[in-house]
DNA sequence: CTGAAAGCGCTAACAC
DNA sequence: GTGTTAGCGCTTTCAG
């Protein structure tokens, strides 16, 4: 004896409206916490869909109210600890909060720009997108909020939207201070250039407070090698800065993953971080402690978590005040000494 | 002489309807390459429809077809390299396939259980899901099956749906056989175990084929520490390991995060990996060269890949076999060697 | 405070 | 081959 199956249909508005004795209408606006509904009503119905398992259909919402309730994240990768990490923050946030989250790779320019074009459908896709690390014209920016996209970014600061990032010229200044407090005179700086070869912004500002940092000591760096940026990079670029004349005591990598290669490259000479030459990265990678790094931490997840909280607030107000220009989150960054840093060798 | 903004609506299937002179459902059918449309009029509505930048609504279409081209993927975390690897490598064939990827995080019990029971909404959101490495049972699988949802997995092999994943217990094994032809004979073990404290069948299956390897040379793990995942109980485990009488003179540590952490216990104790101790992990994590860490590499990218294409094609075939077994696919592994071992110490 | 009705933009039978 | 006709499930004026 075959149990009929029942093909059980999702419970659709229109269930609830029935089975609570009012219209579709009041169920919509009861549900949502509109005004305008008596509290006796809204009660009723609440315990209606629970009782029916009613789930909003959100492909039929976005049709009628054009809300999609999707956030999406942009990054130009994904398997690195940076984004997958800001990502991280910003997906607790946003599936805390009811939104769908999506992400988008844009591996290149081309694919950026398809996907902040004024062609693209993104409006029917998603409510708004975080941008990480991704260089975005204010035009772009525009066109993007005139379809009622909200942005927010991290990594770069700006003030016509929500934005989060770190003050990148402190970076280099508090690496600066480290390296020359502890007596060094030769310092050697490894930064990362994108992979188009245009310079990015978080490149020249850590050096300039680098080298701001050095001239209070009356110093400059002794050798600047921007390579590109990957641990094969940082390898590369350390094993240059050690073959040239005058080689540094000490190193400034302008990122963990940098310092790593860095590391590997020391390890393959017989040198000892720390004592033959000293390495300062920046992130605090959480591979960073492995190899006991010494760096400059910022909070990747936190910087995540309030772009989304930001983007969040954007989204809800955009109607109101479409122009608001917000003051960019300075997030918080410090000193972590491990053991790749050290006085110089005699 | 302010320029009226004329609001640009955007195109609706209408207007191309229209434009091309022809009706809605043949443009329908002309752009998603539906038969019965003459070969002319397939190319004029194409025309048309480039020309006004025709995007097809997505609320809509899912509306009217049930079908939203979405693909979810589903991990416990995201700020791991695994997680974030495997979905990298799925993202890259979605979003080349034309779907949009969301991601959701179920990081305990309850909100997996959440996202998976009947009661969700989860077949308008989604098409498809990819589950990594996470425990489902068949009656869930099934349940997501009746509810038009494919599913796939990576990390778990099954049977009943799409699955690629390694051979655990050949991990084991060659790890075995590593540790035991470079004539080590007290090998210790440190492996993982879920969150909730149950077991997973991975931590199970690799440490079976360890054990068996090491049988065929007659021996046994001196020292089994089955700590939870993550570079700090890599670092406890191999602690406890060093603490214990007998300590071996390797260990197999069933992932690089626990044998970072394992790494890092040694050189506090200023034993050095490879010659004191030897140490070989499993996954080939980036950051595995870095310590020159021994390891058993799988390619996750490519695991991520490959059940992201699979699951693409369960849900393009999902009407006509629904039950079709799928054969698991079995990702190759290989023994990567670095300088983590070496024969043990005379 | 509540209900009726008109879509949102598209797809899928079914006719022709 | 192509057009017509109904919706998909919800939100939102506009009346009451």
């Amino acid at each position: 004896m075959v149990r009929p199956h029942r093909r059980t249909r999702r419970a659709t508005i229109e269930d609830v409206a029935d089975a609570a004795g009012v219209s579709m209408a009041t169920v919509s606006r009861a549900l949502r916490g509109l005004p305008n509904v008596a509290d006796a009503t809204r009660e009723r119905v609440a315990e209606v869909a629970a009782a029916l398992d009613y789930q909003p259909d959100p492909a039929a919402s976005r049709l009628a109210a054009g809300r999609t309730r999707t956030v999406t994240a942009v990054v130009p990768t994904f398997d690195s600890w940076y984004f997958a990490t800001v990502v991280a923050g910003a997906e607790a946030v946003w599936s805390g909060a009811g939104y769908a989250v999506s992400v988008v790779v844009v591996p290149d320019d081309a694919s950026r720009m398809r996907l902040l074009s004024d062609r693209t459908a993104l409006e029917r896709h998603t409510d708004g997108l975080l941008l990480v690390e991704l260089p975005v014209s204010a035009d772009q920016i525009d066109s993007l909020r005139r379809r009622g996209i909200a942005v927010a970014t991290v990594g770069s600061m700006r003030s016509a939207h929500p934005s989060v990032g770190i003050d990148d010229e402190a970076v280099g200044a508090l690496a600066a201070l480290h390296l020359t407090e502890l007596g060094h005179v030769r310092v050697g700086v490894i930064g990362g250039l994108r992979d188009d070869g245009r310079q990015v912004d978080v490149t020249a500002l850590r050096l300039e407070g680098f080298e701001a940092g050095l001239r209070e000591h009356a110093l400059e760096p002794v050798r600047v090698h921007l390579g590109n940026v990957g641990v094969d990079r940082g390898q590369a670029a350390m094993a240059a800065l050690l073959d040239g004349d005058d080689p540094p005591t000490a190193v400034f990598a302008m990122s963990d993953e940098l310092a790593f290669g860095a590391l590997m490259e020391l390890r393959d000479r017989g040198l000892r971080a720390g004592s033959d030459v000293s390495l300062v990265g920046v992130d605090d990678h959480e591979f960073a402690r492995v190899v006991a790094l010494t760096t400059i931490r910022q909070r990747v997840a936190d910087q995540g978590a309030t772009a989304a909280q930001a983007l969040i607030a954007a989204m809800d107000g955009s109607s109101a005040s479409s122009t608001a220009e917000t003051a960019p989150v300075i997030a918080p960054i410090e000193l972590v000494v491990r053991a790749t840093t050290g006085p110089p060798r005699p």
